[in-house]
DNA sequence: AATTGGATACCGACAAGGCA
DNA sequence: TGCCTTGTCGGTATCCAATT
């Protein structure tokens, strides 16, 4: 199969593929394309995005499966072979043999490649291991000093995942401030998005200063797309005393009041009726797992604001209302917010 | 003045892309 | 395949202001 023949069929699948190195898009033609095709006569699209619980469960299935059929002792055994060297031959001939791959992936229309990381990041026993004790971050520190960028063996002394371990040292590589903003650290933050933006949209030559003002005008307009995607590490070297993240968070709480000009759209009356129909809409969409709503389209619901906004006014229910909402299931969710608080809402109205 | 609930900030979990 | 980096999502603790 050729590169250009494996594009073309993959791209009704991928939309993105022509953007893949050629590299990655050789194996998932030879490790996918079948399988889309298979789930595409099926009438199953091809998902992106967070797995939903029921793929979280298909992938908890198939591993058990994979497991009592091979006899291998557990996941950690099949997903992370390396860390058992006397093992290994075994586990890995085992493997090719029962077709790991192809019984991995059973029942899951993505690429193989994402349900395989999926499966890892469940099966770690070093994942999962909740907020960071000082102690473990001085460790960090002093392990680092040591080894460098090392993340794996960094990650074997601290009985956290690779990925853990990298993430938290890039927070808490330099001081920062934690706590409310000051005034100068809005301004810089400001400064920073601005001359992102400017820089992004005025590639080199046009530098006349009536054309920069008429490109941020328009950027205004684009503001939704601009919130997505900001090089936020550029920005977080600008504002330097706060790390990326925070600096994302701060500016989208700066656009939200912005954009709905310091109104309180959720307050009072206003904020009842935005409950009321937010419940509604959701209600009506008949969706049965989170990562399926689009919360672009619910903003015009309360007002003027950003996605993330809605995001956070629907966990804000959630966990108000609902009681066990940890142990629901999305649409369980939004069957009692309708069943049991609508009602309640649209009195007090 | 106390209570209550919304806003804000922190940070772990996650997806996905690149490179070797 | 493995590993690292960058960017997004979501749960929770805390802060603060409106309400009683």
């Amino acid at each position: 199969l050729d590169l250009d023949t494996a594009k073309q069929e993959l791209e009704e699948f991928i939309p993105h593929v022509r953007q893949m190195s050629d590299h990655s898009v050789r194996k998932m033609a030879g490790r996918d394309l079948m399988r889309f095709k298979q789930f595409k006569k099926q009438g199953i699209a091809i998902k992106f995005g967070r797995f939903s619980e029921k793929e979280n469960n298909q992938i908890r299935k198939n591993i058990e499966e994979f497991l009592s059929i091979t006899g291998i002792e557990n996941a950690e055994k099949l997903l992370f072979t390396s860390r058992f060297p006397e093992e290994r031959e075994t586990i890995h001939r085992l493997k090719a043999e029962h077709l790991f791959c192809e019984k991995l992936s059973q029942g899951i229309p993505r690429a193989w490649r994402l349900i395989y990381y999926r499966a890892r990041k469940m099966f770690d026993p070093n994942n999962y291991k909740g907020r960071y004790t000082k102690e473990e971050k001085e460790k960090l520190k002093k392990y680092h000093a040591l080894h460098g960028n090392d993340w794996k063996k960094i990650s074997e002394m601290m009985s956290r995942s690779n990925l853990s371990v990298a993430m938290k040292y890039s927070e808490i590589k330099s001081p920062i401030k934690y706590g409310r903003w000051s005034k100068k650290e809005i301004q810089r933050l400001m400064h920073a998005v601005e001359e992102v933006i400017v820089k992004r949209t005025e590639p080199e030559g046009a530098n006349s200063r009536s054309s920069s003002k008429e490109s941020h005008r328009n950027l205004l307009v684009d503001r939704e797309k601009l919130l997505q995607k900001l090089p936020w590490t550029e920005i977080e070297a600008k504002v330097r005393t706060r790390y990326w993240r925070q600096c994302k968070q701060k500016w989208t709480s700066i656009l939200t009041n912005k954009m709905t000009k310091g109104q309180q759209l959720y307050r009072g009356t206003n904020g009842l009726q935005a409950k009321i129909n937010l419940i509604k809409r959701l209600y009506e969409m008949k969706v049965e797992d989170a990562n399926e709503v689009n919360w672009g389209e619910l903003s015009n619901i309360i007002g003027d604001v950003p996605r993330s906004y809605v995001q956070a006014k629907f966990h804000k229910l959630k966990v108000c209302y609902v009681p066990f909402w940890q142990k629901k299931t999305f649409s369980e969710i939004i069957d009692y917010l309708y069943e049991e608080k609508l009602p309640e809402l649209e009195q007090k109205l």
